[in-house]
DNA sequence: CATGAATGAGTCTTCATTCAT
DNA sequence: GATGAATGAAGACTCATTCAT
């Protein structure tokens, strides 16, 4: 944590590392909810500080400005999504089979995380571009995990997958998940997440 | 074009329906510009009305809010890509064939429109409820096309897709479309458009 | 009405004065109702003239400013309350009864036209200084109608008012039936019209 | 002044009580300054923070609404009617010479905060219901004043008032005394303040 | 470190009035 | 005489950010 801390492209006044976590916590859960109850543009930086427990002041020495919360919250969900995706993650046999088994857990942290998801998508575009590149980078690491799950099933002769072919699938993995959460509004009138992903498995991997 | 006007849900002071068709494209198209540029929260209703040429005063005479100019915006570009995809529709001998056809056309499309798709994915969210409604509407109905081309393709045997895949299909066929403009910041970097097509098509064809 | 029309302050593009006052008579109808309902400042000429059924361009070939609309509507209600005095007021025996007949009268067309007094009460500020005169005069005018009766008591002996209390007795009178409309706030509570008449009649003639 | 405070329907962003006491002190001494010299409606809210001598931001730390401005000034008007009187207020013997003096006080004070009261007059309607509920309270209380005092000399003889009459004479005595404001454009030009409250006394009061 | 009052540029929107047709 | 589209100055209010305490 200390480590990603030191990396963090975000400013602040505090020099104490510790505390700087532990208030940017503060800050990211505050901001989450906030965020998924009226966007990024209609919450204000008070409200924040409100939700936080502390005066906008303080808020201040921890960031510098309001993409930055934007910034920590992006940060947040995209380490949860990876967090909760490793956890979910068992090795099998065949490649094939962990990666059909990664997808549904993938697919399963969308629908969880789905508020949140539909965050990164909807003010990403708000965040400065060194900040948006951070976001990006963390978007792709997520995608390299299903790269190298697809080429393990190469390997081992479970997928029979084209060269070409595996980052794309990668990528499309990635947005068919998130497409869960974004075309709620079409998907969920006829899938449960179940249905959803026991076809989106089928015709990915083309039984 | 009166007829969809009729069906209009943003209201306008001004009578001359032939005025206020003409006006309205004046609007969107100045409004496109700026939020390709600048997005819609950082654009201001005087920038749009300066860029149109007239006063703010006769802006607010063929709109009554900021937001309807985003559907304007929205709605046109759905416009667009319908229109351009209806007219590269070209029916072949059988349903599979004019599928991929339509595939690549829509890509294409995607491809050409792409600073404007991206308004869609990242404004949308800004729009009142009930205008939202509408412009997913029109998003459904696009989605229909597809639909309909795949049952078509099942009917005379090209295609062999299960009943109940098919909505999903064309639901991920609008996305991987869309995709091409949402992750253009991986993919341009492995693909070029053509190469991103005959792929995506093969997946999803299953060749 | 044309000898009215002439002294009117109020100026008109349109040369022949049969419409014009045609027309203002719509202005004044349309006018009052809105003042009633919504005030003069939240009321706009737009309105007005959709309520009179003409464009706002042609609200403008009567009347040179919104001002003019008040000035308009004040005029009126005067008058109205000067014509349905005029109408109630029969001659009795002595002054005394005659007095008291038209201060029941007064009051009763203060009760009639509560709303529209209030509008004088209410927006009479708005006016500009010399529309403000004018109406100030009209006030006067009818104040002038009481102090005649009162000295008309005073000469048959029906009534005993001290010289030096007769205008101001009339003044009192008049403010103490407006005192019926911009007080009705505490006084529809405690009274009905006719209580409150009676009452006052007898603290005003002192029984 | 905490205990007024929290009765206070204007809310304030600043949470220091004594500080929005005085920082209301000088938003009300500004206000009123403007509202006599045009009036509310012509006064904008930057006029009045500039008088004020701070920022409109600032402004708005101590109000939510133009609107707050005017309860302020109308409330603040009532206390000064309120307290002025009080102060004047000396108990004699009986009860009439008693309401003489306090009528001729009130009439006074009337007379030196004329500019004050007729704004609240002329600008009452512009406030919200809720607010001008409020101001329409304080104005009963101060009626409810003279009520005791006229029951005050029934009681002890020295008045002889139908006991129906008391609260409507009580009503009657308000305004006549703010008559003399906001009908000055006749008054002035007969009376002096001395003999307006010497003649309506002796109406009042039935010599 | 924490506070929160102060700032003021910036935003959307309104509306009385004009004038070419 | 009538129309109504065009104008743009003006107004209320917001809110990210700072800085003295």
């Amino acid at each position: 944590m200390t480590k990603l801390e030191s990396l963090n492209p975000v400013y602040s006044q505090v020099k104490d590392p510790e505390l700087v976590a532990v208030r940017r916590r503060q800050i990211v859960r505050a901001a989450v909810d906030l965020f998924v109850e009226k966007g990024f543009h209609k919450t204000t930086t008070r409200e924040i500080s409100r939700e936080c427990g502390f005066s906008i002041g303080t808020l201040y020495e921890y960031i510098s400005s309001k993409e930055d919360v934007l910034y920590l919250v992006c940060d947040y969900i995209h380490s949860e999504v990876e967090t909760r995706l490793t956890r979910a993650l068992v090795a099998h046999q065949n490649g094939k089979e962990t990666l059909r088994q990664a997808i549904e857990a993938y697919f399963k942290v969308m629908d969880e995380l789905q508020d949140w998801v539909l965050i990164i998508y909807q003010e990403l575009q708000s965040l400065p571009h060194d900040l948006m590149r951070h976001v990006l980078r963390k978007e792709e690491e997520i995608t390299a995990v299903f790269e190298r799950m697809i080429r393990k099933g190469m390997e081992d002769g479970s997928l029979s997958v084209l060269p070409a072919d595996v980052h794309l699938m990668a990528h499309n993995i990635m947005v068919l998940g998130e497409m869960w959460t974004f075309r709620r509004w079409a998907l969920r009138k006829q899938y449960t997440l179940a249905e959803y992903t026991e076809q989106q498995i089928a015709l990915l991997l083309q039984k």
